[in-house]
DNA sequence: GAAAACTGGTTTCATTTGTAACCATTGAAA
DNA sequence: TTTCAATGGTTACAAATGAAACCAGTTTTC
């Protein structure tokens, strides 16, 4: 009986699985991300020293007016105890103030003062700039491109 | 002289900006980066108490072999302290050893041993199961729009 | 109406991270 | 050669984070 061949070529199930992290989604998402942001952060981080929930909370309260801790949290999806630093921060800043709810005492609503709307302000229009100039460099269809996408995917996700 | 009007209707350029953070790019993808990253962390975390940049540098060396430490960071856009310290907790567990290089003393070569490369081929299956999980859940249209939105977004920052 | 369960928010502690300083080695300049 | 700048990698320190315990207050349950 002659040699059989041993070695044969190897069925895609066979060989040794490897991940190629440069096309895996959730490292392609969170490492864009990560830059974007970075880049992004220097609105804030430069111009008034402050950090990512500090400028959540700024932000969420510029937009919706006042809020509570809790709220802020979900809009912005901080944990609670970023929140309660970012908004103490704030607070020592006087950015913002808070009034206990008269109903519920454990409640209080957040409000920017003066100065904390003024910073708001202030940085809008460097954020919306900063944006237009990244979509800027996107082709129309690009831009519906990782617009959809993102919204499709965060659908994908929550459903689950 | 009869009274004239005193408020207008305001031109939008007039009104004070607002900045809707839901729809803000920079806010949504690190968002979504952040709940899918999350979700994905327990695959390493829950199974091997990896942290993230262990769990990078372990798919690193399990994709590409032999590395040095800088070529993980860059890879991995990890800062370099955090290479460092995946490495020295990976060599703990002897899932990687170190190699000298015999011409520049500062370089060492990274590879993975048997067991981390066990550990290694038992979690690459577990990482395409999940994208593939999450992708299923996307139309083929959004998932070629969320890879090419990506895609986009990845070459506008970087020519910057 | 007291006890138990829950909720809004803060604090404590351990872990993770980023920055900068640092060592050792190598390469370029002088 | 000696000196100086650059590079691979680690370490020390301060700041940011997450988990869990905690302290009011509030609601539920019996």
């Amino acid at each position: 009986m002659a040699t059989v061949k041993m070695t044969t070529k190897r069925e895609p199930s066979d060989e040794p699985e490897i991940l190629e992290l440069e096309s895996f989604l959730p490292y392609r998402l969170y490492r864009l991300a990560d830059a974007v942001s970075r880049e992004f952060s220097r609105i804030y981080k430069d111009r008034h020293g402050l950090t990512r929930p500090e400028w959540r909370t700024l932000a969420g309260l510029g937009q919706n007016g006042t809020m509570t801790a809790t709220a802020l949290g979900e809009q912005s999806a901080m944990h609670k105890t970023k929140v309660s630093r970012a908004v103490a921060e704030l607070e020592r800043r006087r950015w913002l103030t808070r009034t206990p709810d008269e109903k519920d005492r454990r409640i209080e609503h957040l409000t920017l003062t003066g100065a904390g709307l003024a910073a708001y302000r202030e940085m809008v229009p460097l954020a919306k700039a900063f944006e237009q100039e990244l979509l800027a460099r996107l082709s129309t269809d690009e831009r519906t491109a990782i617009t959809n996408g993102l919204g499709a995917l965060k659908e994908a996700l929550s459903k689950d």
